[in-house]
RNA sequence: GGAGAGAUGGCUGAGCGGUUGAAAGCACCGGUCUUGAAAACCGGCAAAGGGGCAACUCUUUCCUGGGUUCGAAUCCCAGUCUCUCCGCCA
């Protein structure tokens, strides 16, 4: 969500900000509301005072007037309420402002590379895909899980499924015992208005479960990441200096519908409509976004330079970032049956975007009350994890080597191969 | 599902028709003291919104929404949530 005042102030910037991201705002109409919405308090306000002033007097001969004026006041409370919604409405759909260091682009095709990390794998014959492998072990069973609940899901049997435990675990230990974040086991079902605070809601609604929940209460959804709940834990409330920077992380199933994505990854278990991921999220004054989105890359990428997967890091152009976002680097891993880098985490720094949206506060070393920074990262998904130790630790034989850091998770077990 | 109790500032908690935006304590911030810290003492400290270059000022807000009243944190109605007890249950 957007400050009206700085748009007031220099709607300009604002307009041309917003380009960046290949948008064109009717500003007119949003300062036209802007203006009647503050004039509508302003004479709301004259009559509120003078009713005030009445009943101070306690003159019985006035209070027949004080009647009518709660008459008036009442007419002009609605025209203002409904003009403070159309304003709101248009605000609640504006994506947040790219930052200055962002590249400028339509879409993925301006990402800039920043830096490649290990060694691509080298193989004596033709690598196998991650679903090949898997459904040779008999380990991922794709017809099972559409036999029993449709497409886009997957059972994960015996090894791989105690695989996918390992990674999760690894992942958190790594978080909580390395990198400083503090875990938890969140709620996987959000209302509304939670979903609304990260800027899920109203506009992507379509790729959201929705769950049938009690007619009578606010509508529920299922996460689609844990970004959702950790960073709505600030939710309507004021920190103290004291309790930031706060750095979250929890291993949650993610629920998405994927809605227009029809025909891309159909195959294996890339893009699933639930899947485990491993949810970094940081909560900070808002001077220290960037540098905590820094750190926060960097929490994730220790996680691949630490099972030997080869990854670069770009950071996402104007254009592709998600709506939230002001800054964005993708982590991608690289997939030897596909012969290139597959996204396996984002992470992003929302400035104060979602603090506005949440009501999240802090009181800075002046005790003045300010928006808070949020920043969410994937630490990583599972899922692609899985895929890619299955592909790049691929023996010809089919079977699957244990990444040295994973043992300890896997009772020692050295490699995964067919019974 | 049945029966009670409650919802007040960052937190705890008073107030139960008219200078109450709200006592007190804690936390926090500033100062005195101290080599430094702690303690002690002094001072400050709710939020949102409007007007103003600013000092400042005005309005709203004591869970939410209605109602009574000239006037509501306080009275009435409805709803939501939380807690306790009983039942049911992983």
């Amino acid at each position: 969500m957007h400050n009206i005042k700085d748009i007031r102030n220099d709607p300009k910037k604002f307009k041309d900000s917003l380009k960046k991201r290949f948008l064109d705002v009717d500003l007119e109409n949003l300062l036209d509301l802007d203006q009647k919405n503050r004039k509508l308090i302003q004479e709301k306000e004259i009559l509120e005072k003078e009713k005030k002033e009445i009943s101070k007097t306690k003159n019985k001969d006035l209070f027949e007037k004080s009647k009518t004026i709660s008459q008036k006041i009442e007419t002009l409370e609605k025209d203002q309420k409904s003009t403070k919604n159309k304003l709101e409405n248009i605000l609640s759909s504006l994506p947040n402002i790219p930052n200055d260091d962002v590249p400028v682009g339509k879409d993925e095709n301006s990402n800039l590379e920043i830096s490649k990390n290990g060694a691509i794998p080298k193989f004596d014959f033709k690598p196998k895909s991650h679903f090949e492998l898997g459904e040779n072990l008999k380990m991922l069973d794709f017809e099972l899980a559409s036999k029993t609940t449709g497409s886009r899901f997957v059972f994960v049997k015996d090894k791989l499924a105690l695989l996918e435990r390992a990674i999760s675990n690894f992942m958190l230990d790594v978080h909580i015992n390395q990198n400083g974040y503090q875990e938890i086991s969140p709620p996987l079902i959000v209302s509304e208005s939670t979903m609304y605070g990260t800027g899920q809601l109203p506009k992507f609604e379509n790729d959201q479960f929705e769950i049938n929940f009690d007619e009578k209460e606010e509508r529920k959804f299922l996460i689609p990441t844990a970004e959702v709940i950790l960073t709505n834990m600030g939710k309507d409330k004021i920190f103290q200096l004291n309790e930031l920077p706060l750095r979250l992380v929890a291993s949650t199933p993610c629920f998405r519908k994927e809605a227009g994505s029809y025909g891309k990854d159909t195959k294996g278990m890339i893009r699933q409509h639930q899947f485990y991921k491993v949810e970094l999220v940081s909560i900070v004054e808002p001077k220290n976004c960037l540098a905590e989105l820094e750190r926060m890359t960097n929490s994730a990428t220790k996680i691949l330079d630490l099972l030997k997967l080869p990854y670069r890091k770009i950071v996402l152009s104007s254009g592709d970032m998600g709506f939230s976002a002001e800054k964005t680097f993708d982590i991608e891993v690289w997939l030897p049956s596909e012969n290139k880098y597959r996204e396996i985490s984002s992470c992003s720094s929302c400035g104060t975007f979602q603090a506005r949206r949440m009501k999240s506060r802090y009181k800075n070393k002046n005790n003045e009350t300010l928006f808070l920074g949020t920043l969410n990262g994937s630490g990583l998904a599972v899922g692609r994890t899985l895929i890619a130790i299955l592909e790049n630790y691929q023996q010809s034989d089919g079977s699957i080597i244990i990444p040295e850091v994973l043992k300890p998770y896997m009772n020692k077990l050295e490699k995964i191969s067919k019974k």
